[in-house]
DNA sequence: ATCTTTTGTGAAAGCGGTTTCACAGGTCGT
DNA sequence: ACGACCTGTGAAACCGCTTTCACAAAAGAT
């Protein structure tokens, strides 16, 4: 609050013997100033410290140079080590750009309340979204013109611009993986298929059983919610309807340790009794015992891909969704 | 961009047929308008839809509402949890009281650049500082008049006002319980002891020892780096010193799960051979098997502390450091 | 009934930049 | 040498809200 009190334009503007209007020119990078008299005004900012302030500077040219970055707030969030990372990269991104972010997590039943208030108050350039569940806060914001971009495919797919993993991708190579180390009867284990990217992973799994010619079954597809729990569940659910299942892909690898559980404490093995394939290649893979094998994303780049739409987008390039390839990590558990 | 025209307190003046002045008093709170006047001021808004233009109050006031929450961008950020989950908790609490967080991940370097920049811009109310290695900045800023709170105990104490979790007491915590368990020779990984976290928790071993009565050694001391693979080389250190030992205390689980990764490629087992307890409690410890015994901290709790503390400061409320509880969940690995 | 005090209100001056517009002076073309 | 064009620049309006200040009306004091 008590902020030592800062020069201004007019100071600025007397120090350099020019006008308030040069000196916003020169500060703007308009290259209409004579270089002699942009030097001077440089040189008083540089001499009296200047920092522009940003508040005023927003007000005059509307643009706060702000975006959003909304997240909604299920308790996953506090968990999942995934947002965290994809906003880490969004951010990196929009600060190399002169862009500041602003974080929202909100409840997911407000996001018409609060988060929606705020993206009408002017005070953001553009909003970021992750892992949108409805669209219509979405829908009536970009009929506003505000920049937006979806971290994750949108439910409806209303060619909003949005960046995500190759889902359907990553669950064909896991799934195909699976069948080429033996397996025969491969079940899947779904995060919740409401969410867009759960159900891709899932057609990622049929379309692997499509190629290879095996027999598809319904109860081979247990669900889960992506949570350590919902795993032990669904594998339980596999192993009663199917003794004889030999390979499994979890959507997410929190649920590939819980089959991973359920399957050890029945006295079986990984990979020699059931081969396990999980989703993310997180820190839970990389340290688990045996090894997990798992579909990599790249959740940073994933970040940097949403900033980087949006700077395109407010740069007023036309730009298209992006999908980003994944990996397949192969460790011990199959 | 193209937002479709907002009213302005010009419109919502004329509409309720009372002054710009009036309105403005409405809109915050002021009681001393006449109830009448102020319920024609809120019908009006409310008929028109309006928003307040959250930028021209700022400018107008001098408060932003916008929070700085910076971390230092080292790459841990982006596969740490951790930070993930104290930002979500400083994002919720801040929401709930109107504030926002605006995110700065940044590199280390540029902390005396883009930063302190954004800091010094006046378009902050406060800023809340994670993970601090130097504490320069913060020093400057404190002294500008701006409030700061500080997440993990600042290296120097300078009276700043933090919370952090009680690492000392988790080490503590946690090397007590491997005396408990009849571990004779305790071992101990350190994160970068030039972090202050990492050293408090190397203090509670310390301590542990002393209240024990057991015999320290330094050799019983191997430092690590926070990373999965710094916990495989310092545990392979301690079995090179002390082929004996019979405990580990390392200060987070990712080291953890490379000390037992460790153990058991030498064809030793945990708990049975050498016992082994992390800090955070985090999903690693609770998908890994064995169960890794871990010292919780709460981190969501952590942020929220931290938004807490911000608040009560930009209230004018005098507060003080804050320092969390750990509790020693117990698992199978100790 | 007269003189303070309150209470409620509006006019107007900012907050610190950006941007439009008009204009002086120099450059060209013929 | 004279009108048509650029270029570079400053004055001033403006962005939309906050806050001070003065003042009228109502309430309280004597």
């Amino acid at each position: 609050m008590a902020q030592t009190a800062r020069p201004t334009y007019a100071v600025i503007a007397k120090t350099a013997g020019v006008s308030e209007a040069t000196v916003s020119r020169v500060l703007n990078g308009d290259d209409s100033v004579h270089p002699d008299r942009a030097k001077r005004v440089q040189d008083a900012v540089e001499k009296l410290g200047y920092k522009k302030n940003r508040v005023a500077s927003a007000l005059a040219s509307g643009r706060t140079g702000l975006i959003a970055v909304v997240i909604d707030d299920d308790l996953s969030i506090f968990q999942d080590p995934f947002w965290g990372s994809v906003t880490a990269g969004v951010s990196r991104v929009l600060m190399e750009n002169e862009l500041q972010s602003l974080l929202m997590v909100s409840p997911v039943d407000s996001v018409d309340g609060a988060v929606a208030h705020y993206l009408q108050s002017g005070e953001v350039d553009g909003a970021i979204f992750f892992a949108l569940h409805s669209d219509a806060l979405v829908k009536r914001l970009a009929k506003q013109g505000l920049p937006i971009v979806i971290t994750g495919t949108p439910p409806s797919n209303d060619d909003f611009i949005f960046v995500d993993t190759d889902n359907f991708g990553g669950g064909l190579a896991a799934t195909k993986h699976l069948f080429s180390r033996g397996c025969q009867k491969v079940g899947i284990i779904t995060g919740d298929t409401g969410l867009t990217d759960a159900k891709q992973r899932l057609d990622g799994y049929h379309q692997a059983y499509r190629e290879g010619g095996h027999l598809p079954s319904k109860t081979l597809v247990a669900n889960g919610d992506y949570s350590f729990e919902s795993g032990k569940r669904a594998m339980r659910q596999l192993l009663d309807s199917h003794p004889g299942i030999d390979g499994v892909f979890a959507s997410n690898d929190l649920m590939a340790m819980g089959a991973i559980a359920v399957i050890q404490e029945l006295g079986k093995t990984v990979p020699e009794h059931i081969k396990v394939v999980g989703f993310d290649d997180s820190l839970i893979a990389q340290t688990a015992r045996p090894g997990l094998t798992s579909v990599r994303q790249d959740v940073v780049a994933l970040g940097e891909a949403a900033a980087n739409l949006m700077i395109a987008q407010l740069a007023g390039i036309e730009v298209e969704p992006k999908i980003l390839p994944t990996e397949l990590v192969v460790r011990e558990s199959a």
